[in-house]
DNA sequence: TTACGTGCAAAGCGTTTGCAAGAGG
DNA sequence: CCTCTTGCAAACGCTTTGCACGTAA
């Protein structure tokens, strides 16, 4: 029962995007292409392994450090967006600086996660006297539409 | 700028214990004192480093290998919590069944992670349509007291 | 042509495991 | 005394990086 190595949980949380270190990626190859259309065309937020795998249909001998650098800086650029779930490896959504806030639901039955595009707002008041709240990642689990009981099992 | 490997995101989301493979570590050894002392002593969730630090100096000798398996074991037997926070390496905190509904607090600045025993409470009308909220996990992010801006630094 | 991007392989890092020595009961 | 637990080090799996070749512009 291995489980390997994390995702780079280091960076924090870059919340503003600095003005250093960034791996632009201007160039237009074959490679890029392919793994910005293997995301695009999924339905569904992809793990590194998922995109190497649809990409290198679309460009045969595409190398894994090549969609790791790639979704680092489409990233960056704000044309992808990687979705943290607790307890998961990150996945990897379009998704650019338009994009607005939003939450995700994971349905506790098949797995899978949807956008959630509400929010309770006003967090601030949760946190402990002295603290400053910026920013917040909210995730509701339960079950979706179709995964819902015949009966109710509710908890 | 390395970051690691991560954590066993493996398991999605045990909300229901199996009774398979479990690591009793029934014997009460110096190492394993020291380690729940170490959990129970800090007022916010510890990465496993954070553990082996504050356990040594309780069990000098004490190696990571044996903090792990003892984490492991704690979180199967319902004394300690996982806390996974979103991109961040797992943390463990006491907390058993009986323990209530919590969420975190992240600090931008130091990193370090907060109980927020506040709750926005009824999310279940955030969900769409036909969706059933079951539970959900919240994280704050700011800056917590003692990172406060210059101006006053409390707590 | 020339700097940037790619591929490969090796390094990094957090976590897990094999194994022999140590200790609880 | 016997088994479970520990500690060390190697193994693991995901991610990052060094370096030389390939290629976009």
């Amino acid at each position: 029962m291995k489980l390997g190595a994390g995702p780079p949980r280091g960076s924090p949380r870059p919340r503003v995007q600095a003005c250093v270190s960034l791996a632009r990626m201007e160039r237009n190859t074959r490679q890029r292409a392919a793994i910005r259309d293997a995301i695009a065309g999924a339905r569904r937020p992809l793990l590194p392994q998922e995109v190497l795998e649809a990409a290198q249909q679309l460009a045969p001998g595409l190398g894994m450090a090549t969609v790791y650098r790639n979704l680092k800086a489409l990233v960056e650029e704000g044309e992808l967006r990687a979705v943290h779930l607790p307890g998961e490896n990150p996945r990897y959504e379009v998704g650019g600086e338009h994009h607005h806030h939003h939450h995700h639901f994971q349905c506790l039955q098949c797995q899978r996660v949807f956008d959630v595009h509400a929010c309770p707002g006003n967090l601030a008041a949760l946190a402990p006297p002295g603290f400053t709240v910026e920013d917040h990642d909210l995730t509701l689990y339960g079950r979706c539409g179709e995964c819902q009981p015949a009966a109710r099992a509710r908890r």
